[in-house]
DNA sequence: CCTGGAACTAGACGTTGACTAGTTTCTAGA
DNA sequence: TCTAGAAACTAGTCAACGTCTAGTTCCAGG
C-alpha cells in the first residue's frame, strides 16, 4: 500500500528546506524540531537520525547559508566584470540583499558560539564566502585598482564593512535605501583610499 | 524574623546582573528565567513582576549593553582627545574589546527581530551609541580632518565598519590580533580617503 | 538468504516559558 | 492613624520542547 512508506527517503533535505522557511518567516525562536517533524509527517524523534541535536540543524542551516551567500555574490559580481568599481558595488549590494531577505539566517551564520567557535563544516563554508570576496579583490588588483598593498587585509576590511552594513540593516538600525547609500559611500572610500597611496 | 523578606527589594537589578553573567559565561541558550529566579532565591514566577516575558529581559540586557558600550567608547575616546586619528583608533579598539568581552551580548544587541524591529527602549539606547560615534566624528570635523562632506553618512560608515570587525571577531572568523590590524587599516583608509577629496 | 546497520516509531523524562489565583507587603491618601 | 489598592511575590498548572532509550521496519552488502 505504501501509503506512508517507513522511510521518508528525503527527510534531511525536507527538514532543511522547511527550517529555512520557518527561520525566514518566524525567526529562530520558532524553529522547533518537533514542529518540523510534524510538518514532514514523521515522528518527533525522526530528525535525530539526521541531526544529532537542534544545534546540528542550526549549523547545517548556517553552512548552507554561507554557500548560498557566496554563490549569490559571485553571480552578482560576474555580471559586471568589466569595471571593478561596479563589481564591488554589485557584490556588496548582493550581500545586503541577502541580509534583507534572510535576516535571521545571517544572524545564525555570524552568531557567537560560547567557548568553541563554529563547527568545521560551518567554518569551511564561511571560508568559501571569504574566498569569493578575495577573488573579487584579486580581479581588482589585476585590473590595477590597487597598489602593492596587502590584498588579504583589504579583503578582510571589505568583508567587515559589508557585514557591518548588513548588520545595521537586519537590526533595523538603518533602512534599505540608507544601506544602498552606505554601500556607495563605502565602495567610493574603499577605492579612493586604496589608490590614493600611489 | 525577616529571614527571607517577602520583598526581595532588589530583584530586578540582581536578575539583570546575573543574566549578564550567564550570557557572558554560558551564552544565550543557557539563559533561563527559572534558573535566575532560583539563584536569586525567589519563586519561579517572581521575575514576571519585572519582565513581562523572556524577551523583555533580553531587551533590557540589550539596552544596558548599548549604554555600557557607548560609555566605554566615549571614555576611551576622551583619553586621546588631542589627535583625531588616535581618538578614532581608541574608540574602535574599545568597541572591539567590548565585543571580545561580551560576544553574546553584542549578538543580542544586533539581533534581527522578525517582523517589528527593536523595542523603543532598545532603539533609543542604540541611538545613544550612534550619537557617541557622531560626537567623535564632529570633533574630527572641527579639527579639520574632513572636508565638507556629509558627516552623518561618514558616522554611519564608521559604525558599520567597526560593527563588522566586531562581528568577525565574535564569530571567530578572525583573531583578536587580526582585529587590531584591521582597525588600523580601517582608520587609515577612513582618514586618507575622507581628506583626499580636497 | 541473512545479517547488520540505517531510518524511523513510540514512550518517557526533566526543563522551560507562560498563565492564573491567591498571598504578603508597601504606600499614598483620607 | 487607618485603610484601600497597587506592587511584589508564591504556588500550582499547562503545553511544548529537546533529549534519551528501547524497539521496529526497511534496505543493502556479503
Amino acid at each position: 500500500m505504501s501509503h506512508r512508506p517507513f522511510h521518508h527517503g528525503n527527510l534531511r533535505a525536507v527538514l532543511l528546506e522547511r527550517a529555512e522557511a520557518v527561520l525566514r518567516e518566524r525567526g529562530i525562536d520558532a524553529l522547533s524540531l518537533r514542529e518540523l517533524a510534524r510538518e514532514a509527517g514523521v515522528s518527533h524523534g525522526a530528525p535525530r537520525s539526521h541531526f544529532a541535536d537542534r544545534n546540528a540543524l542550526l549549523d547545517a542551516l548556517a553552512e548552507r547559508g554561507f554557500v548560498r551567500l557566496a554563490d549569490e555574490i559571485r553571480e552578482a559580481a560576474s555580471r559586471a566584470r568589466e569595471d571593478h568599481a561596479r563589481t564591488l558595488r554589485a557584490a556588496a549590494s548582493a550581500y545586503v540583499r541577502f541580509a534583507v531577505r534572510e535576516p535571521a539566517l545571517l544572524d545564525l551564520m555570524f552568531t557567537a558560539k560560547v567557548e568553541d567557535g563554529p563547527s568545521e563544516a560551518v567554518r569551511s563554508a564561511s571560508e568559501r564566502l571569504f574566498a569569493t570576496m578575495a577573488e573579487i579583490m584579486n580581479a581588482g588588483v589585476e585590473a590595477g585598482a590597487y597598489d602593492a598593498c596587502d590584498v588579504g587585509r583589504l579583503t578582510l576590511l571589505l568583508s567587515a564593512t559589508v557585514q557591518g552594513i548588513a548588520a545595521l540593516v537586519t537590526s533595523r538600525r538603518i533602512t534599505t535605501p540608507q544601506s544602498e547609500a552606505l554601500i556607495d559611500d563605502a565602495i567610493t572610500l574603499f577605492l579612493s583610499g586604496a589608490s590614493a597611496e600611489r
